[in-house]
DNA sequence: AATGAATGAGACTTCATTCAT
DNA sequence: AATGAATGAAGTCTCATTCAT
């Protein structure tokens, strides 16, 4: 198991023990889980300024100025949801590097390491593509956009080394992996075909191949 | 020349698609025209929500209530935008497909088409990656996406049967090719590296040997 | 008749000329006056944050958005209505001062002057009462206070030098008058007498006393 | 002793006025006298509206909701504190009547009790003179302004019997005094001058001038 | 007795839209 | 055909008060 580091104060990434130590009415538990998870849920499907505060309000379940307990600002929630979502992310894809295995392996584990987040946490992985930047995005939210792709970029380094991966620009590598990931899960999305294993195991096929060496094995 | 089908009443869209022949009509547009343009450029920056009237009305040069000389509502705008930037480029992929030859070649078109598109229409394209949905598009404009993809499925299709194409689902080597042709615009643009002829050129490789059988002849 | 310099931009304490040149929807000639008149009577009844804007918007007969097309914001309505009210007073003042004539007669003019400006503006005099300080004020509105006093310490000044007036600090004698004055003011809104030309001259006495040498002529 | 009749039961006021004796009870009062002290800071700076329940719990040191334990409401919270500060001004004024003195003693006793309550209860000076009026005021905390005033009223009536002070209307005499220390208060405040003693003894000789008959000693 | 989370009304302000000119 | 003042609903946020602990 792979220590997450980088969660850092997302709180509701982690289980949480609840210590009540304060006096006062006591906060009841999920409460501010509640919030983000619902405020995740409306900013993926309508956007920052599609969704009203008396809409997450809704959402969670709270008085519209309850909310202001918890964040300080609208802005402040995105924000918080977008580093949430991003540190999902983040250990998605850090949970999938073996150290050491062929690089065929390693993109395979990388590979359905992101369908496994994408399934399981659709909601983020729409969020994150809809909200890369935005002025409301503070300036630790945004400079991150790719930079959670270090570990395929890591992957892709390492390949073109080794001749396995066509000698182009690291770059030109990553966004075809990357968007071609991306396309299929948007594509599901929007219902043209279910992202089952059979989808994704072609269009693993596809992207693969799209950045190995012409004569390289396959699968 | 081609047949540039679909535009209906979008007339701005036969101005600029028109343009570089520079017959007696007005470079100019009209009013309205300049409006849909304005709208274009605002709401590929802000989105629908993050775009007032009010900043409609100063981007066009005109007053605010004059807006609703040239449509009914701030939908109908976004809507007659979407549709305009839709036809936009729909236009470049039907331009760029010659019924015949071989489809190595074929594809070289129309990934080039679609570079040009990217380059020259930036926020038409910028445009239509932000509002695929959203509760402001009606039936019409909504259901797009893909479909106007069609010429690629076209090409696809027949490189399949040909043997030339890997024998998977269409859908699996549409999503790919279109995905890392958006994912490199989507790079460019967040400014990671130029969208260059050298990169669309690297890309488009990669974006071939996704999808080809294996043993094709990559360029 | 004096010049009134300083009214600058305060549009409202002059008859307007109504010039008419801009195209659209006329304003309705009195509107913006009408509500920074408006807004001179509630700040000066409820203070500042004891007044709304709905509160406003109904006293002035418009809608509540509509005052945003008057001023930029409630804090800069109040510093308008402020300076309109000083600068009324500043007016009142000045016109009072006959440049020669003997120093009793002198105070005679200013002390009606003012009792004239209680009278014909009661809200502008209660409101500059209220409104010395506040966060709200911007820092052209603040230090003024006793600045438009000027006229009043330039008498006083002269009286000193000539030997009419007590040999005390200038400020002494002023805060006499003036205090006496804004008592007299203060104790007949509160209704404890009617400022009649009666209770107007008694006061006047004892102020002049005040301050006079005491040897000279009371009246 | 003074008889310190009227304060009821706001005990705080009790604490402050007795505090020069320091006897067994501890000089740091309940967490009730601590409120309304917090209370009265606060309502004298920036009025009622001005003033949140956050804003006095935090300066009281207390929470939110632990206000609602000492008062039913911050409409009941004002009137505690006028009519605390109003008891404050009454002892003051009471404790300065010697029952048999020449009035001109009388007088200068008065005016000095009223110097110190300025001085050392400055924040009960600034609340009565900013809170006379205002909504929240229940009725028998308003009607009050000049009836604190009775001693000096008092004095008045008996120096008018006397001769002493001029035969004008008893109210044009206090107003004028009241006024005159008043002026002197605020201009201090204001920051025109310090209230040192000098300044308190050249404006009681203007206001002793003020009232009385204009042949009488003057100190 | 005290806490502070929760509430919902209401504060200021913006916005899509209408309308008189 | 165009303007921009006017509107009132709605948006973000604060606040007085209540309530569970």
């Amino acid at each position: 198991m792979v220590d997450v580091q980088g969660l850092g104060a997302y709180s509701y990434l982690r289980v949480i023990v609840h210590s009540q130590k304060k006096r006062g009415r006591p906060v009841i538990p999920g409460r501010r889980d509640h919030l983000l998870d619902a405020a995740l849920t409306l900013f993926a499907e309508r956007g920052f300024h599609g969704t009203s505060i008396p809409d997450l309000a809704a959402a969670a379940g709270v008085a519209a100025g309850s909310i202001y307990r918890h964040v300080a600002s609208k802005e402040q929630l995105v924000n918080e949801v977008y580093r949430g979502a991003k540190a999902l992310l983040a250990a998605a894809l850090l949970r999938a590097v073996p150290a050491t295995a062929p690089l065929r392996e390693q993109f395979h584990q990388l590979w359905w390491a992101l369908i496994d987040f994408a399934r399981s946490e659709p909601r983020a992985f729409a969020f994150l593509e809809l909200h890369h930047h935005g002025d409301y995005l503070d300036a630790e939210s945004r400079a991150v956009e790719l930079r959670v792709l270090a570990p395929i970029a890591q992957v892709v380094e390492r390949g073109r080394g080794s001749g396995v991966l066509k000698p182009l620009p690291a770059a030109a590598l990553i966004v075809t992996v990357w968007g071609a990931f991306v396309g299929m899960v948007r594509a599901a999305r929007a219902g043209y075909f279910t992202l089952d294993d059979d989808m994704g195991h072609h269009v693993e096929l596809t992207a693969w191949d799209a950045i190995a060496t012409s004569g390289s094995p396959t699968a």
